[in-house]
DNA sequence: ATGAGTGCAAAGGCTTTGCATTAGG
DNA sequence: CCTAATGCAAAGCCTTTGCACTCAT
């Protein structure tokens, strides 16, 4: 596997990084918050509001949102929509590196996916190309791809 | 520009597809979602929920959240969880064929995008090269490019 | 006739917000 | 000290559902 969970779990959790963010937008780096950001690096994945409620069941679900949108607006989290209704959050690609996504159409789960150096190279390209024919200003992509994970299979 | 959006304007919308569909899936190809079929079509581009509602005025809400369903399990259209919170649809692929996406950061607007030959082959690859790698059996793909259109630059 | 589709209104479910209290710098 | 953060509960907003009526086959 070549994907970034394996990673993340013996990675250090970005928190320098993460505080000097929130400080940047006037936040603090409260104990909930350095939570979220530790479950999120751990995860290594996209984590569907649900999970993060029920793995941090210590902080009231009020809190969890509200400190999910600062990180978010920090930028330190990202807010993927989520197909079921319910939003997911992963750490940002400034903290965690540019990564793509693998999408379950069974159970839904996402994966990260570090692609191989010449394939990203040849997605540089591509982006390129297109934001040069559409008039696009591209600031960041993401190749996706749809199937079964390796559960569902 | 190469984006679909032109093209469909000048393309017969696909009507007999979507009632072959409807009808492998026991349903009726009535006026009101003929005229989401057109006005999605008419599109090129995945409408959010209140674009829907308010180019076909006279459908009410709650016919048009269910017949975009129908369409949704019939494969004839595509539901987009988007950003803002809404709902965005579009044609499936099966129907207007293959294409990826350009997503406004700014506006949120998402534009269709055919990718040239060359560049679609590239992406096969790589898809399939992800897909060998991680254990994951993919049937479609998507890249998505993040930044800003060309009413916002 | 008979089941699907429609419309209105009410209910659901995820998310956000108001307000008083607590804690961080 | 002063502002941000927290928690609980209430409100919001998009979406779904119940039910009676109408339409298509």
């Amino acid at each position: 596997m070549n994907t970034r969970t394996a990673e993340a779990s013996h990675t250090e959790a970005p928190h320098g990084e993460v505080a000097r963010r929130l400080a940047h937008v006037g936040q603090r780096y409260t104990a909930g918050r350095r939570a979220l950001v530790d479950l999120l690096h751990q995860a290594g994945r996209p984590l569907e509001i649900p999970e993060i409620l029920d793995a941090a069941s210590d902080l009231p679900q009020s809190s969890t949102y509200r400190n999910l949108a600062v990180l978010e607006r920090a930028g330190a989290v990202i807010r993927h929509p989520g197909a079921g209704g319910m939003a997911r959050y992963e750490l940002s690609e400034a903290l965690v590196g540019h990564h793509h996504h693998l999408v379950c159409d069974s159970c839904g789960r996402m994966e990260d996916y570090e692609a191989p150096a010449e394939i990203e190279g040849g997605l540089q390209a591509a982006v390129e190309a297109i934001a040069a024919r559409s008039g696009f200003k591209a600031t960041g992509h993401s190749l996706e791809l749809r199937g079964l994970c390796s559960r569902c299979a």
